[in-house]
DNA sequence: TGAACAGTTGAAGAATCGTTCAAGTAATGG
DNA sequence: CCATTACTTGAACGATTCTTCAACTGTTCA
């Protein structure tokens, strides 16, 4: 019947009106891509522990430092992480309050 | 020279070994990966006001019946979400009190 | 029984992702 | 200066992801 579908759109609208803006939504998926990725999780693990050197994370990790860099882009381009030069080498540290909270709880909830 | 090699390859180690074990990373980022995806984002968030079928979710989300069942289906094996068969409809529902708490961290972060 | 409805599933294609490799820049030290 | 070290960058690749489409399984009810 026509008055069903009617009601079914406007009860759809509603619900969709409660949920946050899609930029809003757009940007909530883009912070939790970083923690996404093993090799990003990991490495904003490793900066939770103390500020490190691209090439000490690539030790760390066993990777190359190219693969690495790549990585540091992309969580510096989310705000994530920032590098500051010193001499040749270049310092990353964490560069968000919240990444330290998030791991934590997605952490306790990965162990049970 | 030898010895500073050696010992940055310790320090690495060191720091490796405060790491959380391999599968555990792994896991974790399985589950921040299910969050990193706009229309999955979306789904759990309605799921949040309530429980809903199949067909109301793709209504809300302006989206195919399939599409959102695919996602379901991924939810469903990251054990975020179940589905309750009734009659020839299928309701689901969060299946995880983190789901909640998690979308919410991340929200407060992306509103600053 | 069989038509209509609700949802699942598999294959396919485009898009995105993560790593590697090779080439580049920038700072340091002989 | 030139070589070396530390890192960045772009192109290329294979792998994965998300949606669409078509075919399918159940369930209801006429």
């Amino acid at each position: 019947m026509a008055e069903d579908a009617k009601q079914r759109v406007e009860c759809a609208q509603s619900i969709r009106d409660m949920l946050p803006d899609d930029d809003v939504i757009y940007n909530l998926a883009e912070l939790f891509k970083m923690f996404g990725d093993p090799t990003r999780a990991k490495i904003l693990q490793c900066l939770q522990l103390r500020d490190l050197y691209v090439g000490e994370i690539a030790d760390i990790l066993e990777m190359s430092i190219s693969a690495v860099s790549h990585q540091l882009r992309v969580l510096r381009s989310a705000k994530l992480v920032k590098g500051t030069k010193e001499g040749k080498e270049v310092k990353y540290s964490l560069d968000d309050d919240h990444v330290t909270k998030i791991l934590e709880y997605g952490l306790t909830h990965v162990n049970e």
